[in-house]
DNA sequence: CCCGTCCACAACTGTTGGTTGTGGTTCTTC
DNA sequence: GAAGAACCACAACCAACAGTTGTGGACGGG
């Protein structure tokens, strides 16, 4: 990278305070191990070759994410880790506004595999991360010892079709208009907080949602929703979902009452970390809550509050 | 990562093919140079620690970016390098099909900054890279010795703007109805195909497209549509843009004629490289022509071809 | 043709990543 | 409570490597 920038590898050791030759042999070196000529010397500079051209990339990439991967560790001001389910939910949405917002504050979001809110919690009481994205499910039980959460977002609830589905027409949907339809929801683990949020929704409205098999991940989703006229499958507005452009899957609103999936913001309150102050700020700023629609939360789910 | 899987110093060493105590060696390492304990050492296995927890994503990280860069130029059968303008538009869509149907071809996709569709032919004509999606401006003079190129996908343009634009609520706009608007499309590199493109368009219909000020980046351009009700700007139907919940942008289609931007793959016809024919081949399977709907596109758009 | 510029090779050295041998700690077992 | 087993760390050693300085070959310009 920097024989690249400088065009000659001794204006390139100059720049990393070693010598012509230790640059030279670290080329080669480099060169040997790839099995191809990155650069082509002439007696005015060096160019990169095809090769070179093709591997420059993935140089700057990969000190990229080594240098993200000390951040994430290095004493004193690490980065500011923080758990969601995952990268396509509401909550994730959040932080990419928070990133863009602040963009000089290092995030390191990070996914705890197949846990409960009980798990992620614990996981905020160690330290082991910073705040964590989740549904509470029982408040006074579990925030203890300074753990603190506030719901920050409810996302409301979209039916998900394909375009032979009986309702794809349907402007709206209200919870009532479900009952008997196939609803399929796959890649819930039990025992979670969001099996007991679809429990309750299933119990409260006389649905009945499908939880079986294992998560092949969104595309096999959305591939059976597209091909079937009988599935649908709930997902959230905020939730990013997209699909190859010749699938025409729908995304119906729930109305009256809209459920909305109660997402919390949960974190130490004597965590010292400046990220999480901000990031803190920032969601009360972007908050905007929305009375006036008829929703519908589980019972155990927090009161609004700021974060 | 070897140890977090084994549970064991020990047991990861054999995997690894070493000793033990190198093993030990290895981690004491990288954990002074991290300044943090990564592993609690017990008499019965190693457990991460919180840091061990917020780094092991980015060491797994840190070797598939390896493995990739390294693949980008393995001799023999490296990866397949594909140049797109951007990762937004509809042929990055096409990549991502592809990749999709054919996860194992090693996909290595590269923008040639600032450049136009001759440098890019060039690049082709030298084998930097295997393939480029572009729109082709003189294909007689352009294509020769063995480059070849075909018009693949067509991207019906979009109006996008923001909530209170005059045009805001249309459900369809024809070319006639965006004269005299402002049409602002930042970013544009003057000599590129693409500047030729819009300038044709323009012509065509009597348009004012305003190119000036450098590209700060889609977010911006829809930070300003967002605020504005006199700016607008052209997008298209395949091309992929996100933006926060909050914002409400507008993409409108536009008809009668419907422009449409000529995307052409651009190859050359004795590149022997085992992905570059799966990749016309899925291109040639995914192809859809609308011949129906009336269109239009510049003079020197290449016909229509399978690749 | 000479000279300057640029990169590579040679010889040398300190550091590193591996080896084997051994010892300390901790849990289990009798 | 002592013996044993399992596990990880330290010590000594060695080969390989990444750096150093000195030097030489290739190329292009005046």
């Amino acid at each position: 990278m920097a024989v690249t920038e400088e065009r000659y590898f001794s204006e390139a050791a100059a720049r990393l305070g070693i010598s012509q030759q230790a640059v030279s042999k670290r080329i080669a070196m480099l060169e040997k191990d790839l099995g191809v000529a990155l650069l082509s010397r002439t007696s005015r500079g060096a160019q990169l070759t095809v090769d070179g051209q093709a591997f420059l990339p993935h140089a700057r990439k990969l000190l990229r994410v080594e240098a993200r991967a000390v951040a994430a560790v290095r004493p004193g001001r690490r980065a500011l880790r923080i758990d969601v389910l995952n990268h396509r939910i509401g909550p994730a949405a959040l932080l990419r506004n928070f990133h863009r917002a602040h963009p000089d504050i290092e995030l390191d979001v990070v996914t705890l595999i197949d846990t409960d809110v009980d798990t992620a919690i614990a996981a905020i009481r160690s330290g082991a991360i910073d705040a964590s994205f989740r549904a509470v499910t029982a408040p006074e039980q579990q925030l203890r010892d300074g753990v603190t959460a506030a719901r920050v977002l409810d996302d409301p609830h979209e039916l998900l079709t394909g375009p032979t589905h009986q309702l794809a027409a349907a402007r709206a949907v209200t919870p009532a208009d479900l009952v008997g339809h196939r609803i399929w929801i796959p890649g819930i683990v039990p025992g979670t907080e969001w099996a007991a949020y679809y429990d309750d929704l299933a119990a409260a409205f006389g649905l009945t949602i499908e939880r079986v098999g294992p998560n092949f991940g969104t595309d096999h989703l959305l591939d059976m929703l597209a091909d079937s006229s009988t599935l649908a499958s709930l997902t959230g507005e905020q939730v990013r979902l997209l699909w190859p452009a010749d699938y025409d899957l729908r995304r119906i609103p729930v109305r009256e009452p809209t459920p909305v999936y109660p997402h919390s913001l949960i974190w130490h309150r004597d965590n010292p970390h400046p990220g999480l102050a901000a990031l803190r700020n920032c969601i009360r700023a972007m908050q905007r809550h929305h009375h006036d629609a008829k929703t519908w939360a589980p019972k155990w789910a927090m009161p609004h509050a700021s974060p």
